[in-house]
DNA sequence: AATGACCTATAACTGTCGATATAGGGCAGG
DNA sequence: CCTGCCCTATATCGACAGTTATAGGTCATT
């Protein structure tokens, strides 16, 4: 019997995930959870065989949840179960320590055999994900100043605007700024916008 | 009996709406489609009840299967349930006639009071997302050229691009930037960016 | 026929952006 | 200790963005 712990936010997921595990006579879901926090906790106290994580949850986001349950325990099997396909999300998930990763959009078939996988010790990784985890391997990290002001950049502020906010001359932010284009590869900051967004390394709100 | 039609791409979704309302005894779901045109087209052939309509969907979008449904039957009554929350979506989505709009993050008796709110001939909106609705409907419309205009700014193109893709003088590109960010309440491209992403005026991709 | 909204265009001007080069100080890893 | 990365800074310079004002043509509405 393979034991499912299922942790996301939307009670319409959690029912339909109970639904479609339910179903096949070799799992169960024995407990839902709809924050990080929860999750971590529930999975110290029933030690799943299988956990599916939602990235985007509130008090505890998904990715610190997987950090903060395989500080425990190493070899817990998570699978990343989210609508985000940002190569920036999936990368996180991942170095989190998930063993597999699922949009939402994945039909029963391919739940149940990333289940069956990743409770077998292999990783399951849908093609279309390991391509976009691939783009982000293969570029360069933003330093966590590049990241400072992309997010402010993005925010809309100007050169001026993000030195003062961060205390720094306009002139420094221009230099950062320079790196980031280069290193998202893109000619202006409205571009620089986009392509952050979609990849998932900024996000609204 | 109430009769549900549910459209949505997303497998688990439909599963665990099917669940949700299979769960009463005054409910029942007749249909399940992944599409906008098999929404339509099943609308047809069942006349359901209730509709619940995910927005983004292939083949045909959410809204322009609410708008071909009505067309035929315009009495129909739909409800939107999907996780867009930009004001932009909203407006869209009740302007074409649904009676419900409801957030995915929505749990299981705000959906069956939602149901049967609308199955009475109600129309059933959550205050958060009537605020947003306001928010759009006081604000100006933007034409279709400065739609036009908005995109290509948003993909990163230069006031100059954007005037050869369009056939027209980078001074009248000038213009319609001008009154975008003007519409927008914003002061430069990139916050233009954020905001249109953020409402729904404008995709990625 | 007149009004108003929209698209188009021009022009001049200021400010900001982005490229490029150069360089000192801090801090970690070999 | 030295190397390399990161943050900081300065400076120049051409390109682009954004403001403001003005105005002709089209088209639907009144």
């Amino acid at each position: 019997m393979i034991r499912v712990l299922i942790a996301d936010d939307h009670p319409v997921v959690r029912e339909g995930l109970a639904a479609l595990i339910g179903r096949p006579t070799d799992m169960e879901v024995i407990a839902e959870v709809s924050n990080g926090r929860e999750a971590f906790e529930q999975f110290l106290i029933h030690r799943p065989d299988i956990t599916l994580m939602d990235l985007r949850m509130p008090e505890l986001d998904g990715v610190d949840a997987i950090l903060a349950i395989r500080e425990q325990v190493p070899a817990a099997r998570i699978i990343v179960l989210t609508t985000f396909d940002g190569d920036e999300d999936i990368y996180r998930g991942l170095r989190a320590g998930a063993k597999g990763y699922l949009l939402k959009d994945a039909c029963r078939e391919e739940l149940l055999e990333c289940i069956r996988a990743v409770y077998d010790g292999r990783t399951w990784i849908p093609p279309a994900v390991a391509a976009k985890l691939a783009i982000r391997i293969g570029g360069p990290d933003l330093t966590s100043r590049e990241l400072e002001v992309l997010n402010l950049m993005v925010a809309g502020n100007s050169n001026k605007e993000i030195g003062t906010a961060l205390g720094v001359s306009e002139g420094t932010i221009k230099a950062h700024v320079n790196r980031v284009l280069e290193k998202l590869g893109v000619s202006g900051r409205t571009e620089a916008t986009a392509v952050a967004l979609k990849r998932g390394i900024v996000r609204l709100e």
